[in-house]
DNA sequence: TATGAATGAGAATTCATTCAT
DNA sequence: CATGAATGAATTCTCATTCAT
């Protein structure tokens, strides 16, 4: 078979899968060729594990991320409508691409490419906390990881006992609260009370 | 009557299930079975499915949550202390139970008790609510359901990349940033920036 | 427990069974019990199989057939319409009660009662032939046992691809077709008709 | 293509489950998958239900059966001759074949296949049927699922109390006086005889 | 390289029967 | 004599993965 026959298979697995994701059934890899009319093998030479899949799926909308993370590194927002920007952009990806949100919360990742776009935007993260850390705009205590974090349970918040219709509209909210709560509150706040609330 | 050996089997059900939690194993009534040592169809009488054992297993967290909140409405605390000891108490009741999670997130409910729990706790999430309304110190649109899914929110992001060990220092970092950002915030406030966060 | 406890609990086991037939739902010992809130072992010393609950249910029927066979022996009727009633009341029982049938066609039996009934019903089967054999009115090789089989195979024959309330039709039909092929015809005979056999 | 090993397992499935028709164990899918050394998913793959394994296992007998009736109707046979042949053949292929009595009597088919075959014995049940009407020869009432059933029937009475050797010399004199009864029977008739209908 | 049939372990569930109380 | 919990073999069906062609 010419590379042109794979590519067709390639981009018709992938559709598949999407369709799979989209009326979120599970992507069980033979379900998905016979589906898409493929050999099951073939399917298996392409992804060897659903896994493979689903971060093959889930790449555009990485990579989007990562793109538009540059971007507000470089834009002309200030520090902190940037990193709000990103932290937006991020669970819009997550609510609107089913793929993304089992591949930022994965442990590890299959495929070396998935791994290095997660890095990345790990990085990016980073930069973008550091400028505001920097501004000193946001709790001293807060890093990297955290930001990842919270994104993720935005996200999952958004996501319990809510249809998926509703979830754009709360996670609007569930951030705007988050941000809110991380922002550097200083000397005029401290009278403020309510300063020290739980447990 | 059998009831002795009848208890002790519900026992020991109950005890291994426990256990496939405690070391995440995938609760399967066949396989508790052959670990409890227990006829299989003496599992499926005690508990016909897997979701109704599980419900049993979060039961005992879920009643002393319910028992917290119910001292905390009564207690001598303000209506803000009680309301981030109910969170602090419900994500604590999370991360210690693995059964509690699922429970509460749950669209639906096997087991009447568990619904009727459950019910219970969202009914004294909403008096907790009200209570802090009242006293004007909290974001006027944050309704119940709000607040459950943000207690699910913070367990879920502790959960990400994060060793179960690091998850209680975790949320409580999360749960402390959204109390913040919960918190109303009036005029002499508004100057201070940050205040457009999102989207 | 009383005797009459006892007396009470096989007509509850019976009148439950009756139910199962009635609603075609499979005889199984556990249900009934369940249904009848009677303890399974005790419907197990009552009836110690299905097969035994069922020869129970059908004992009714059967006896009464029994007592109207011997009726047509000593009635006013003539062989013919005498052999004729006993076949229309044999299939007339199997489709009232569905437990006869199978008891009948069934090669033995488990209570002794059961196969005492059916050797009467046999025997009297036996003479009723033999008087229509002595009046010649019927093929010669026709034998005890071909009557009994006829007759269940006219009520299976009705059963097939027909809904139970088109059975009594049917079974009336066929049987006056299985009448006429029975009824000997030499030329002497052709006058007589034998014309009216059924019911 | 792994064809030839697919139809080999087919073949092999097909006849381990006519072993198990032959001493009348009931087909179970999982069993005649043991019985042929064969995985039991492959069984599933090409027999999804036992019911489809059955009507494949009956379908050979059937399609004789569809072939020797329109030979019949194209045949030179006179048209009572041909319908009694008719019956006979039915007859005899349940005998022989322990898959074409559920087939024939069950109401519905899983395999469309069957369900055509079906379709065209009763189309040809039909046809000879009305040829025997036109004729004159049989009673006016009968309709052609009533041939049909009478051929069970004449089936299941020889299946009552005999061993299955006897079966074959009992549907014979059954049948003989089915037919004897389906004749039509008026006066110029008489003569006729008809005598000698079947086999 | 593509195919899809084959695999068989595994998961869920049911049922007739026994047995301890 | 009654109870009903316990049993575990049996049954049906699914799925991820391999392998022969």
């Amino acid at each position: 078979m010419t590379r042109r026959d794979a590519a067709r298979n390639w981009q018709n697995i992938v559709d598949t899968g999407r369709a799979f994701l989209d009326e979120d059934r599970p992507l069980r890899l033979n379900e998905v060729a016979r589906e898409a009319s493929i050999g099951v093998a073939t399917v298996y030479r392409h992804f060897p594990t659903a896994e493979a899949l689903l971060e093959t799926l889930a790449r555009p909308s990485l990579e989007k991320l990562v793109a538009d993370a540059e971007a507000s590194l470089r834009g002309d927002d200030d520090e902190w409508a940037a990193f709000a920007g990103f932290l937006t952009a991020g669970i819009n990806a997550q609510l609107a691409d089913p793929a993304v949100q089992p591949v930022v919360a994965a442990a590890t990742h299959e495929l070396p490419e998935t791994a290095e776009l997660v890095a990345r935007l790990n990085a990016l993260t980073g930069e973008l906390l550091a400028w505001v850390h920097a501004a000193g705009r946001i709790r001293p205590e807060v890093q990297r990881a955290d930001v990842i974090r919270l994104m993720c349970g935005v996200v999952f918040a958004a996501t319990v006992h809510a249809a998926p219709s509703e979830r754009p509209a709360l996670t609007r909210r569930y951030l705007d609260v988050v941000l809110e709560g991380l922002l550097r509150r200083d000397a005029s706040d401290q009278g403020r009370g309510g300063g020290e609330p739980g447990r």
